[in-house]
DNA sequence: GCTATTAAATGGAACGTTCCAACAAATCAA
DNA sequence: TTGATTTGTTGGAACGTTCCATTTAATAGC
């Protein structure tokens, strides 16, 4: 019971009357060692109850097998489908990746990333927490240790980015609500720190404008990317003179809460009020009403981000393409036509 | 940019003009160092861009500060609720955890655990998956290494377990069912290899017995525990020549796939038909309607988990007591009373 | 029978740290 | 002055692997 002294290879040679080497070449399921021989050893391994150090292995190894993945926000269902999705790619390439939370917290992201940098991973796969400073990475960088990032990019990084078409993503969406009728739209959560909420506020505008919303018929709040924050966006847009009848999401969790304040106020999201999120967790399809999204496949970033570190890995490059996945809005029971609108079509 | 060899303590020490002990020293935030040498040292290792190698280190050292964390699935909320409990708790410790996913693969699970282990981690915190086999933890234990279960726990094992009261949550929420005026009742979901499985239907049937309700009107269907799971058991509830008018869950998903399937036969869940969950997760506060749910604070028991193993690495044992959390039942809107009842009270 | 060739196994030198015992220099006690 | 003590620093031996160069044993070619 007791802790006992590890055994180690040599203890192994001794109990199957071979050298460490032969111990080592077995190990690594070398064809050289003669079949008997290597039943043999296995055999001993089994027997002093052997664990493999692998700290001891890197040293002379020039890699480990394990990769970080550094999550900005592990109660989003959103990263843990992408987490799901990149496991499964790992594991048929024997890498295991070793899952970390940083909760939003840069100085925690801090201490993670270093952690893992000492455990000597292969590569690492960030989703960056918000506040990021721009030099956070430069250390791993010059480390020449393989990064990629998912979701979100650094303003003025050349690590290669995995991430939805987030500009088209709200382009879709805000052009499905124009479509049905509504003229006084609003873009709901986020804030402006972050890249993506300039990728999708932008396309945003750009829907409004090209499809004749003056800019004084929109609203714009900022708000946290959380149910909480889509209360709170909801009830500073319902105090202006002329409230939106629409709102485009910041992401699905502003969404709900947008739908469970209108609720709370006597309104019935769809039919009084269009909602609209991003990201098309497995949630929004079950809501009441079932909210229409832009899906991005999250599963199928977080393969793909997988793909990209893994052939960064085999071909030693710190350098790779950025991969914008493509997205398509999910029509559901969220957004009704205005019903304050005449009923004739466009402007 | 290309991968230049990595520095080592003797690079600094070279570029510092000391000796590598002193830059061991340093490293370690030992006070024999006089601080104008520390100083000159830190430099030195910023310049060099040095990582320092926990694998080395561990050669030498007893036990690393990294901890593992295996869990049965991710993408139930549930546990990254319990994650982010743990969390809080080892940083505080200057302890980093690693999580895995097993999804809920005892194959995938082997795989994990065996990194983990290779990894040098000072302790384990494991949700096992499901059909984990009784000897699985072997081998972790005889390696003297602290283990803690969370949640589950296995038939035939001495590794202490962090669990809410299943019983008593299960039996809390069949009396109140039962106050309510309900005289079918089922419980639905889960399946019988799981410990867990038998704790709440074990309070379910207690409640019954005790509360007079008759054997032959109570219903038990396994299922899947998901929210696919919950939809196939209200089929499988409503097709019985006399279904039961109420149901306690297996757990939250299976409720909202109850729910689910309810609307979809037109069945108001709450006015038509009682739902209870358990786990009380975020959503279920924010479903339509609002989900009545036994809450087992997951972050609580997290928290609780983490303070185990600390107090277990501390005391270099490998034994602790179990902690059975409280649990209390969270009453909304998912369980009105049995209209088909006479208006007169318990029989 | 002798040398080449192949197959199987091995010793020893790394790898980057920690930690102990030892040392040098300065301070103190006598 | 000598010896003891304190303060800072240091070399060297581990730690558990891998891998190269080498040895030994067995087989083939002539």
């Amino acid at each position: 019971m007791a802790s006992r002294p590890k055994a180690t290879i040599l203890d192994i040679a001794r109990e199957a009357g071979v050298s460490k080497s032969t111990v080592s070449l077995v190990l690594q399921g070398s064809g050289l060692i003669r079949p008997e021989t290597a039943l043999k050893v296995r055999k001993a391994i089994e027997d002093v109850g052997y664990v493999y150090n692998r700290g001891a292995a890197n040293l002379r190894k020039a890699h480990s097998n394990v990769i970080g993945m550094v999550i900005n926000d592990l109660t989003n269902p959103f990263f843990a489908e992408m987490a799901v999705g990149m496991e499964r790619v790992f594991q048929s390439a024997g890498i295991v990746p070793f899952i970390a939370n940083t909760a939003e917290n840069p100085v925690r992201q801090e201490e993670v990333l270093k952690s893992l940098m000492e455990q000597g991973v292969a590569g690492l796969i960030v989703s960056p927490a918000r506040g990021t400073t721009p030099g956070a990475f430069r250390r791993i960088e010059t480390a020449g240790l393989p990064i990629v990032f998912t979701m979100r990019r650094l303003p003025e990084s050349r690590i290669p980015v995995i991430a939805p078409d987030n500009h088209r993503g709200a382009w879709l969406a805000t052009a499905h609500l124009i479509g049905k009728g509504h003229r006084r739209l609003a873009f709901f959560g986020g804030s402006s720190d972050l890249v993506v909420y300039h990728e999708r506020l932008g396309g945003f505008r750009e829907a409004c404008e090209g499809l004749g919303i003056a800019k004084r018929d929109t609203l714009v709040v900022e708000g946290e990317t959380s149910r909480k924050g889509g209360i709170a966006c909801l009830e500073t847009a319902l105090a202006m003179a002329e409230p939106p009848t629409a709102a485009l999401c910041f992401n699905d969790a502003v969404a709900f809460g947008v739908m469970l304040a209108l609720r709370k106020r006597g309104l019935e999201p769809g039919a009084d009020f269009a909602v609209v999120g991003f990201d098309d967790v497995i949630e929004a399809q079950h809501y009441m009403p079932a909210l229409t999204s832009v899906a991005v496949d999250s599963a199928g970033l977080g393969e793909r981000a997988a793909h990209v570190m893994l052939k960064m890995i085999q071909s030693r490059t710190t350098r790779a393409e950025d991969h914008i996945g493509a997205v398509n809005l999910v029509v559901r029971d969220s957004c009704g036509p205005d019903r304050r609108a005449g009923m004739g079509d466009a402007a």
